[in-house]
This record gives structure tokens, C-alpha cells and sequence, in this order.
DNA sequence: TTGTAAGCGTTATCAT
DNA sequence: ATGATAACGCTTACAA
């Protein structure tokens, strides 16, 4: 048998009301010595509310739902550990959700909203188009989600985004610092909108160091390690790049594969900046430079936004905030000087050297 | 204002009795017609039912708690997955609680059972003693909870667990198969229990083949990359092995970076098996021999088997169920020729090279 | 300081 | 085939 406020009220022959009144912490209009022997029943008891019966009444559940596209992707366990964090120090749950950028699971999702699963979410998609206005599930004003690194197609929200374009354009101002001028950019998916932004803060940075963009080293990767090492194989078979700008950390380790296997020495022969900075970089030698977006405090400020929005009873302005990049510069970028950059030749020679391993 | 099963009955001139029916599709007992009217209102007005109000009828929230140690972990995404797909195809939710192994976590997740926040849990518990038969929250028989790697200290429980001892057995068995004699080994935190099983079966192995065990070479790790690293330092610094196993993934990585550092060439010389089978072992060169656990298939088992008792209304049996590990022969590991193990002279000549790039 | 009672949105029992 | 109503365990006016 469960034991509820009820067998509470009886053992301390009050009315369930005061038992309430001291399991929620009312200030006035309870007698110390009440309260006092309350509590000890319901210790002794090991009586603990059941959660849903209060949410019954009060219409919160005290729990918020974090909807992302893969929890395999290595950026979002850092989010998810950012969420929870501030998520369970308020005492609110979190449900995951994974998509896939599943525009469909997507908003299945977001049912969980109306069927009061949840008091709020935090969503990162990777689909354009999922939250529009002729949307069914479209969501309104003062609606408690609160978006991830990309926009939604509505005419108001509440949102964290890093500045990409910044980031691109202080990665590649890098590299031109370190003067390089043939600087490969290998990018994610066309339809992601951080991509596009990324990939033109590295043009502006171009443009305003008077180097000529060269669309035939910008190449499109897939955010993934494999897409990372093949644009980057490309880039070294042509000889054509003295630094590569990858657009997320996956890649930038397959850009690390192929420099490998062509027996390119990083940073000597080739730079790299990567973003993200996941934290395998530790395993990368030489270490990865790369854009940080200290994603687990963009979980934190995500959850703070969200519980501060459901805090405020629905009165509060929407509003975005726009976190600054960081360049985290480590081993993998090093000053460019002309003489260094004659791997092409010794490529043979490994091809020799791995083929009798 | 929110829209109610009361709403529906009073536009389709029904009660809400019969309006529950169509949304539980009760078999018989209601009329085609008074059916797709129902149906049709209940598309228009875009109801879906308020699931927390059922759950205070049905006593059951269509949730499950995942406790793990850390998301961050490699190891658990893969497990997350495997745990949330059958989960969401059976139309349950997925709570994410990472413990990092702290004790009062762990039990404080185990009030969600107690507040009825969700109808079953699957536990991964990174340490010993968390379940035991005087904790307070003690786990009564039939009690939905699915242990998952680490055996917990009652008498009666259900897990998943991977045979540990044979995987150490035969990740030893392979080396031993390929001329090894001096096999170090790198363990986990002494406390965890399959870090010993896996020993155990390490040391089986060499049993059998009739190798001394060399405690000498059996050093202690963290299940960390930093602590394989330091370990397999100190191994190839004393030059005492010819091939190491690191008793997870990570660890193994530390072993790579240790054996970069000291331009000691994996396979030739030092040949390395891990565990675990992380999807990071793509990043390796050379690409990683390792045994793979399947923690994608040990996730959706263990929902499974959650499931199934949460199904079962509480009159299943307590069951284990053990998986086996499979070796998956990649390029770390080779076999041993007495002439190839001279790092030791090499490494002096390497430490020239790395002071001055 | 404490108690009574209504009500949250369902499901389930028992009528009709 | 359908409806009236109690009940789930709590919070919260409103009373006392």
C-alpha cells in the first residue's frame, strides 16, 4: 500500500491541509510543535508526495524537456550535462529526446508540451522549417522553449546562439595571421544555418586581409569525421592548401587522418583550427586549436533562461542571447614559411613505408 | 485556455465517459458513427489527452529513469540510444540522470520511483554499495529496476551484465595466440567490479596458457585516458612488455599517446587490445583490436527487459541475463618477433626529435 | 493556527 | 451503446 498525505494526516491527527501546509513550507499559520511533529511522522513513514498528484493540481511538473539530434554527436553530452546541472539543482527533471534532425520526431516532441509532460523545452534542431508559422504545433509568443544554435522560422523566440560568424572570422584571422594565404575551409551540411555562418566569417576575414576567396578550397563536409577526411585528403592530393579551417572538431580529426596517412606533419606542414573543442582533443597530438564554445555553459545559460521564463509566469520577453566564440589556440597551427611545404614528395615514399606494415 | 475530454463530450452531445472510450479505443460498446463524429472533434479542436491527469488514474507515467554514472563517458550515448529507441517505440519517455557515481545521487534518483515520476528504472551504478539490504530505499522484489553492468548487493534482482571474465580471457587468449608472453595489463578503479572480472579473466588466461602472471605489469588505472597514459609510461619506460591490455577503450587511447610520445611503433612493437569498442576508435591509427560489448544492444535489452516486467504487472521473475563479449581484430596487435622489440634505443633519438619542433 | 471542501482531467464502476 | 459518478492524491480558497 502507498502511503499518502492522508495516512500523514491521521497518525497526526491534523487535517491533511496542514500536513500540506508543512510539506510545502508554508511561512505563517503553523504551530511549531504541529509542524515539528509532522515532520517526524513523515519521516518515520518515509512519506514522499507523489509528484504527480501535484502536478495535478498545480499544472507544473517540474520536469523540462532537451530535445537534440544525437546524443552520440560529441558536442551534446557536454549540453546535456550543462542542462541537468542547473535543471536538478532546481529540482526539475529532464527528459531526452533524440531526433536525428527527424523533422517528425521533432514534433512528436513537442507534444510532450501539451500533454503537460513538461514544463518547458530546450531544443537544438538541425532541420530547418520544423518550428514555422503555418505550423501545427506552431508555437506562440510567450511559449517556454528555448532554442539552440539555430533559429526558428517564427516571428518571436528565446534563444542562445553562438556567434558563428564571429568565430569564423577570428579562426581565419588566425591562420592569416600565422601567414597563411591558400587556407582550405572544409564546411558542414548546406542546410545548417551555422555552417553558412561560419563559413562567412572565414570569407569576411579573408576579404578584409585582402586575400582572394578561392571557392575551389572551400570544401563541403558533412560535420562528420569521414566527410572531414575525405575533403581533407582532396585538399592534400592538390597540394593547394598550407592551412585548413574545419568547421567542426569531428572533421578537423579527419583532416588529422589524412595528414597521417599522407605523412603530412601537422602543424609544420599543415595547420589546422577546428570548432567546438570537444573534449577529445586531449587524444589528438599535436592538440587541436580550435573555436571553444564552452558548450556545457550554453547548457547552463539554456537551463537558466528556461527555468527564469517558467519562473516568471509566461511574463516575460522573449528574448536571445548571443554567446561570444573563443579561440583556443594550441598545437596545430604554427607560422607559415615557404620552404616548409613540400610534402607532396615525401607522400610517395610513405605509400612505400605503410604498404609493407 | 486548455481543451479537455469535457470539451469533446459536450460538442459531439456525448458524455465524457463515452469520449474516453474512443480514446482508449475500448473494443466494443460504441457506435461507428459516435465514433468518427468523436474522432472528427477531436482532430479539429487538436485535443490530445493531458497525460498527467491518466497518470493519476492509471498510476502509470509511461516514463523510464536512466541512471548513469556520465553522459560524458563514451561509453553511455551508445547506451542511451539503445535504451530510448525501444523505449519510444513502446511510447515511453526517457528521464537522463547522471550520478557521477556519487552515492547520494544515485539514491536521490530512486525517488522518482517513490513520487511515481516513472514506472521503471534502468540503473548503471558506478558504485558498490548504493543497493544493499539496509538501504533505505531498498528495492523490494519485484521492484522495476533493471541493473545494468554492475551487480548490486541484494538478494534478488534483474540485470544486464557482460560476461567480463571471458572478455579478459579472450582479449589475453588472442595476445597469448599471437606470441606474447609479457602482457601488461591496465586496469580501472579497483572498487569497480568489472574491472576485477575482467582481471580475473586476464589472468585465466595466462593460467591456461601456462604464462607466469606477472603482477609487476598489472598496474592500476581510472578507466580514464590520463591514467592509461601514465600506466603504459611506466611499461614501456621498464621496456618489461611486448603487448598491453587496457581494460577499457579510453585507457587504451592513453596507451597510444604514451606510445607516440616514445615513437614506440604500434604493432610492430608493442601490441595493444582494449575494450569496449567506442566509436572513437575510427580516429586510431592504427585502428584499435578492442572487445566490443554491442552497448547499443545492451540498451535496447535492458528496455526490453523493462519493459517487460513494467508489462508483466509485477508477476515476473527476477532475471539476469549475461552477454558475451566478441573480440574484434583490428590492426593494434600483431604477432611477436623477438627481434622487434628494441624501442628502448629509439626512444633517446625520439626525445632529440620532439625538443625541437 | 487549523479544518472543510472543491477541483485538477482522467479512468473505471455500475447503471440504464 | 451510452451516461452518471466516484476516485486518484494533492493544493488552495474560504471558513472557523
Amino acid at each position: 500500500m502507498t502511503i499518502t498525505i492522508k495516512d500523514i494526516a491521521n497518525k497526526a491527527n491534523v487535517s491533511i491541509t496542514t500536513v500540506s501546509r508543512v510539506l510545502n513550507n508554508k511561512k505563517g499559520g503553523i504551530g511549531d510543535e504541529t509542524r515539528k511533529r509532522i515532520l517526524k511522522i513523515i519521516e518515520e513513514l518515509d512519506y514522499s508526495p507523489d509528484s504527480i498528484a501535484r502536478s495535478m493540481k498545480t499544472k507544473k511538473t517540474k520536469s523540462i524537456g532537451l530535445i537534440i539530434p544525437d546524443i552520440r554527436n560529441p558536442y551534446f553530452p557536454e549540453l546535456v550535462r550543462g542542462v541537468e546541472e542547473v535543471a536538478n539543482k532546481c529540482k526539475y527533471n529532464v527528459l531526452l529526446y533524440n531526433t536525428d534532425g527527424n523533422k517528425n520526431k521533432e514534433l512528436e516532441s513537442l507534444r510532450l508540451i501539451k500533454e503537460n509532460k513538461v514544463d518547458g523545452i530546450i531544443f537544438t534542431s538541425s532541420n530547418p522549417g520544423t518550428f514555422n508559422e503555418n505550423n501545427k504545433y506552431f508555437i506562440e509568443k510567450d511559449s517556454p522553449i528555448i532554442f539552440i544554435d539555430r533559429e526558428p522560422e517564427i516571428e518571436s523566440y528565446s534563444g542562445l546562439f553562438l556567434n558563428n560568424e564571429k568565430a569564423g572570422y577570428i579562426a581565419t584571422k588566425h591562420l592569416i595571421d600565422l601567414n597563411h594565404k591558400n587556407i582550405g575551409c572544409i564546411t558542414g551540411p548546406k542546410q545548417i544555418q551555422n555552417s553558412q555562418q561560419r563559413l562567412t566569417g572565414y570569407k569576411k576575414a579573408l576579404n578584409d586581409a585582402g586575400v582572394d576567396v578561392n571557392e575551389d578550397i572551400i570544401l563541403n563536409g558533412d560535420y562528420q569525421m569521414q566527410g572531414g577526411y575525405e575533403a581533407a585528403k582532396r585538399l592534400i592530393e592538390n597540394k593547394a592548401v598550407t592551412a585548413i579551417f574545419a568547421l567542426n572538431d569531428l572533421m578537423a580529426f579527419g583532416v588529422y587522418k589524412a595528414a597521417q596517412e599522407f605523412d603530412v606533419q601537422i602543424p609544420k606542414e599543415l595547420s589546422v583550427v577546428g570548432f567546438d573543442n570537444l573534449s577529445f582533443n586531449e587524444l589528438l597530438t599535436p592538440k587541436l586549436t580550435t573555436i571553444d564554445q564552452n558548450v556545457s555553459n550554453m547548457g547552463k545559460v539554456a537551463a537558466k533562461l528556461l527555468l527564469k521564463k517558467l519562473g516568471s509566469g509566461g511574463g516575460m520577453q522573449n528574448k536571445s542571447i548571443y554567446l561570444d566564440p573563443k579561440l583556443i589556440i594550441r598545437e596545430s597551427t604554427t607560422f607559415y614559411k615557404i620552404a616548409s611545404s613540400s610534402f607532396k614528395l615525401r607522400r610517395s615514399k610513405n605509400f612505400e613505408k605503410t604498404s609493407n606494415i
